[in-house]
DNA sequence: AAAGGCTTGCAATGGTATTGCATTTTAAGC
DNA sequence: GCTTAAAATGCAATACCATTGCAAGCCTTT
């Protein structure tokens, strides 16, 4: 991705297109799994982690990541489909955690299927996080 | 639920029935949200808070209770169902958390529909978290 | 060049989970 | 019942992660 679309990527999001933040995206644009804050701190050493955190959390804020809570304690974060923006969030996908490489993906293919709740529970968002094998480990 | 209903559960699942867990299966039996070991703390204070801890984590390692990470930061543990025991827990049911009152529930009746994955990605466990309004605040 | 606003970096705080260890309680054998 | 071993408890301490406060730096606008 060149430094132009990161640029234009951030500004449609409404997010400072400062030098931290170009390489923040862009690292999470190259990775497939979602990432910690302790691991993008690890391999932006010697950043400073508050910066990285706060980072994301804008990130997160603007519709351009969203956090994934896989269990391992700390919440990873990975891109969001195009269709998310600052007004509303849309990440209606499968998480999938792989219990041997410890990596989280997002199956943005995989749609949550629909839910039955019992009368009068209202439904406003919905996390399904699956527990497994990736494709890679089981090979 | 008389003492002896309480204490048969225990070592069912082989745990030793000493006061306090039969104090805390107890409390557990009687209400039907998720608990967070703050809340219970709070509502067996001051009992100690490492030993309420400890508690928890031998029933769900006994299958008595399993816990629910409903993005409040804290876990929330709440009985199995009689199914579970201590080779294996087998909790495959919604998980609503009310953003109104904060309680989490285990819709014990409405399972998880079948989930379709990419190949060669192997299930092993499947956590559905349902945020909205429950049907009390609903009301 | 000056001023204001946002970003960054460092220090500090806060909450929760977890462990170590000494003491108490429980269960078992005699 | 008494003794002893194992397990549970209570307290202190540690560790980890998220989050905030504040001062310094950067960038834009005038």
């Amino acid at each position: 991705m060149t430094n132009e679309a990161l640029e234009q990527r951030l500004l449609k999001h409404q997010i400072k297109p400062t030098a931290m933040r170009m390489l923040v995206l862009n690292h999470l644009n190259k990775t497939s799994a979602a990432i910690s804050l302790k691991a993008l701190y690890d391999d932006f050493y010697p950043a400073d982690r508050i910066t990285l955190y706060r980072t994301l959390k804008i990130f997160e804020e603007k519709g351009l990541v969203h956090s994934i809570d896989d269990g391992s304690g700390a919440p990873k974060f990975a891109l969001c489909e195009a269709a998310c923006d600052v007004k509303e969030h849309n990440d209606s996908h499968i998480h999938f955690h792989c219990e041997k490489c410890n990596k989280t993906y997002c199956l943005q293919k995989f749609d949550i299927p629909d839910i039955h709740l019992p009368k009068r529970f209202i439904q406003k968002e919905v996390n399904l996080l699956v527990n497994g094998i990736c494709d890679q480990c089981a090979a």
